[in-house]
DNA sequence: ACCTGAACACCGTTCAAGT
DNA sequence: ACCTGAACACCGTTCAAGT
């Protein structure tokens, strides 16, 4: 991907640089205008062409430009998709009541361990992971982006903020809420990751999710003693895939839940 | 990455293809041995320079040959990929207690249901989590390729008979297996990922873990309301990095598993 | 301050040709 | 059956030059 990459890396991430990169024009208002239009068509192309399909001379093909005005706003491909990352992550709606919290000005006193009801933070967690899920599965790109770069960007921050607020009123002790955090965010970035590769791959193929599914399983049916597993795969029920997967997605949640409301107890 | 796919694709997947490619001399025997010496040689490649150092053209230098000949025994760069997915995949040890019961023959009469001690599953569903995340850390390139193709070879689907056999073991309906089996496995590869990732840039940065966490939690620390998190970091204990992700991996699986005994029940 | 053109050092892959 | 060389259509990025 990033070929320039072995000689001297010009900065490691756009959210490590010295300057915060919001360009001014003579010290008046940021420009923001034209840095907005590419990450805009960034994410515009690769939605449409993926992240193999996209380059920075087809991007500035695309903003009708020639291929080298790019790099005036944005120092390195690298930096752009950065850029893109964290705009994909701010579509992530965040329940207002888990923001609240952590972004007040102090900790509220006595209201540190307030008994939030269980239904809340059950609630704002499905509700952050299904988010998180539906913006995975939307831009198939990101994934690969999120295991590439480091995810520190502004909006990557406020989720994770939100995620650990909400993780907190679960109750469990301080020293386990990273752990359950992660049980949670990273089910959910692979299941998100191969749900959106796979709509890609129906899309790129120009098949449905059903063919392209029962391509799959006849390709690995005959190779494997699936007598056991096929019992398996019939009783997931559901008649489309995209069921399925909601199915799949639900319960699996409701077991991460249960297994943090049981492990609160001890 | 795969440039040109936008062309006409020749074959989608190589475990699609109609030939099995398991090439023969004369019809004599399996060559094998160019066709192991190169997905050998393109994994030490990965190993050593990542994904984006990897290229066809650096693969033949490494095996002091011309460019083009490689493609006489692989039909395109994603095939011979998809053969180095497959061939990590093999790295991961399958307990043998769970490979059996799904290799056997037939189903055993009687036995379909037999009592599985719960210590049985968890340490085999134990092992097999920490194998796969064992393999992912080491090869960073693995969970890229993971999200890119479709993971159905011979390894892979042994790798997933297992796991399955494992959970069925667990007492859980039959309708609610598979979202077992997606929590803990897209936890582990979610897991596996970040960690692999995070492992290759220390590398390529030539830095300690500690020092690149460090860095990142003060480029984090200074853009957030931070108060609330820094308290849970601080809580999260260990004093390496390595020994911060080893808690979280252990019980974040204890998690996982507590949630199933629990909905076990209901 | 913003954009361009030519150039460099790379890619994956095709194809005709060698042995 | 196996390997090569030249070529095509691409890359990201540098750099000197334009306005």
């Amino acid at each position: 991907m990033a070929t320039g990459s072995r000689t001297v890396p010009p900065r490691s991430s756009v959210w490590l640089s010295e300057r915060k990169t919001t360009k001014r024009k003579g010290d008046q208002q940021p420009v923001g205008l034209d840095h907005l239009k590419i990450v805009a068509a960034t994410m515009r192309l690769l939605d449409a062409e993926g992240l193999s399909g996209f380059s920075m001379r087809r991007l500035a093909a695309e903003l009708g430009v020639t291929a080298m005005s790019v790099y005036w706003y944005v120092e390195t491909k690298d930096h752009l998709l950065e850029l893109a990352l964290d705009a994909a992550m701010g579509e992530i709606a965040l329940p207002i009541e888990a923001v609240g919290p952590v972004g007040a000005v102090g900790p509220v006193e006595g209201l540190e361990h307030a008994p939030a009801e269980p239904r809340d933070w059950h609630e704002q967690l499905r509700q952050l992971a299904s988010e998180y899920r539906r913006v995975l599965a939307r831009h198939p790109w990101l994934s690969a982006l999120l295991g590439e770069y480091l995810n520190i960007g502004p909006n990557a921050v406020s989720f994770q903020s939100a995620a650990l607020a909400v993780m907190r009123n679960s109750g469990l002790p301080d020293d386990r809420i990273t752990s359950a955090l992660a049980l949670v965010y990273q089910f959910v970035y692979g299941f998100g990751t191969i749900e959106g590769r796979f709509t890609a791959r129906c899309r790129a193929a120009g098949a449905t999710q059903e063919e392209l599914f029962h391509e799959m399983m006849g390709a690995v049916e005959d190779r494997m003693e699936f007598d056991e597993a096929r019992k398996i795969m019939e009783a997931r029920g559901g008649t489309t895939v995209q069921e399925m997967q909601d199915r799949d997605f639900t319960f699996a949640l409701d077991l991460a839940i249960a297994g943090i409301e049981a492990l609160r107890e001890r």
